[in-house]
DNA sequence: GGCGCGCGATGCGCATTCTGATCGTCGAAG
DNA sequence: CTTCGACGATCAGAATGCGCATCGCGCGCC
C-alpha cells in the first residue's frame, strides 16, 4: 500500500509521513506541487494525500493534471478551514474525500482506510445516507425522496456532520467547533438557527422527521424506529 | 480504564484527579512534563489528559515524544483560551480532542468518554444495563422491558452515574459533584427530588425496584437478587 | 450600485428543574 | 412496646434557562 503525500509545510508533512509509516503504509513525501505531480505520474501509488495550498502548482491544478493523464488515483484533500471554495473545486475535479485542517490523526487514518476499501471494490459513490435522505460529497448534492435539495455551505457542513455521526447525540459544543471554528460562546444561538434552516429544507416537507432535538444535550440525526 | 493527567497547577490537577476517580477511573497525576513523559511511556494508560503549559517539557513536546515511540495513546489537550495556536499544533500532532480552560467538569467527562468509545473501539461500552433496564449512551435512550422511556438531561445523567457504579452506594456528595457541578450545600434537597422523578419513570411502573435508598449513606442501583 | 440570499442577533413560550413546606418512615432508647 | 428524633419522600408552585420563530444586516452576485 503506497501513499504519496504532497505537503509543503515541513512539520505537517513529516508528521503525516511518520504516522502513516507507523500505521504500516509505504509513504513518500513531496514538498511542492511540481515534485508531487512528477511522483504521482511516475510512482505507482495507491493513494495521494494532497494539500491545497502548495508553492508552484496548487492542489487542484495538480489533481487536474493527474486526471488529464487518465489516472484513476484516489485523492484525499487537505484544506484549511477557510478554503471551502477550494475544497469544492477539488471535489468537483474528482477528489475522493477531503479533510479540514486541523484534524485528528485518527480521523485521517479512518478516511485513508475507507479510500483503500473503496479502491479495491471499484469506486463506490461517496455518499452518506439515512432513510430516504442522501448526501453526495463529490457533487455536493443532497436529495430526499429523490427530490433535489439545495443547501448552503454551512447547512451542508452541518448535515454532513450529523450524517457522519448519525445515531449519536452531538453536543452543541462539538457542533460549534466542527462546523464553525468557534469555542462555543454560549451567548449565541447560531446553532439553533442553523438547525432550523436545515430542518426547513430537509425535514419540514417530509416524513418522517430525521433531526431530533435532545433537550439540554444536542441534536441527533437518525431514522426513528418503532418502540 | 487508566487515565494519566499531566498538569502542573496543583489545584486543577487535584480537582481533575478527584473528579475522574469518583467517576470510576484509575487516575495517575504527573506534575511536570518529564514525569509525565516517563509515566506515559512506562505505565499502561488508556488516555492522557495533557496541559499545554508545563514546566520542563511542554504539552506538545511531550505528545511528540510519545508519538515517536509509536504509542497510539488517545490524547486530550487542555489549553487556555488565548492559546488557539497551541491547540492547532496539538491537533496536527495527533491530539484527539481539546478543551478550552476553564471548562465544566461534565464537559470533560463527556469528552473522555467519547475518546474511550472511539479510540478503543468499544472497550468502553456504549450501553449500560442492569436487569431489564438498558441505557444507550450514544442515542441517549433508555428502555426497560423493551419499553422506551424518555428522560430529561438531569435524569439521564443521574441514571448514568448510578448504572456506571451499580452495586455501589453513592453518597449524596458524590452525586452532587458529578451530576450537578456543585459542592453539596446540605440545605437543599435537589437530589431527593431528582431521585424521585427518576424513580417515577424507571421504577414505579415496573418490578423489581432497582433504585434503593440506604439511609444515612446514599443511593444504590442494583438488581435485588438473592444474597 | 442594487438586489437577493444567507447569516447571526433579539425576544417569547414552555419544558425542566429547583424551592420550601409537609408528611411518612425508620431506628433507637426509655 | 411506645415514643421521639431525624432523615428521606413527596408535592405544588416558582424560576430558570433552553429552544424556536422572527427580524434586520451584510456579503456576494449580477
Amino acid at each position: 500500500m503506497r501513499i504519496l503525500i504532497v505537503e509543503d509545510e515541513a512539520k505537517t508533512g513529516d508528521y503525516l509521513k511518520q504516522g502513516l509509516t507507523e500505521a504500516g503504509y509505504v509513504v513518500d513525501l513531496a514538498r511542492d506541487g511540481m515534485d508531487g505531480l512528477h511522483l504521482a505520474l511516475t510512482g505507482d501509488y495507491d493513494l495521494v494525500i494532497l494539500d491545497v495550498m502548495l508553492p508552484g502548482l496548487n492542489g487542484w491544478q495538480l489533481l487536474e493534471a493527474v486526471r488529464r493523464n487518465g489516472r484513476e488515483l484516489p485523492v484525499l484533500f487537505l484544506t484549511a478551514r477557510d478554503q471551502v471554495e477550494d475544497r469544492v473545486k477539488g471535489l468537483e475535479l474528482g477528489a475522493d474525500d477531503y479533510l479540514v485542517k486541523p484534524f485528528a490523526f485518527a480521523e485521517l487514518l479512518a478516511r485513508v482506510r475507507t479510500l483503500f476499501r473503496r479502491g479495491r471494490n471499484g469506486t463506490e459513490p461517496t455518499t452518506l445516507t439515512v432513510a430516504d435522505l442522501e448526501l453526495d460529497l463529490l457533487r455536493r448534492r443532497v436529495t430526499r425522496s429523490s427530490r433535489r435539495i439545495d443547501l448552503t455551505a454551512k447547512e451542508f457542513s452541518l448535515l454532513e456532520l450529523l450524517l457522519r455521526r448519525q445515531g449519536e447525540v452531538l453536543p452543541r459544543s462539538l457542533i460549534a467547533s466542527q462546523v464553525w471554528d468557534m469555542n462555543f460562546d454560549s451567548d449565541t444561538n447560531v446553532i439553533e438557527v442553523a438547525v432550523r434552516r436545515l430542518r426547513a429544507k430537509v425535514d419540514d416537507p417530509f416524513e418522517p422527521k430525521l433531526i431530533r432535538t435532545v433537550r439540554g444535550m444536542g441534536y441527533v440525526l437518525e431514522a426513528p424506529d418503532a418502540a
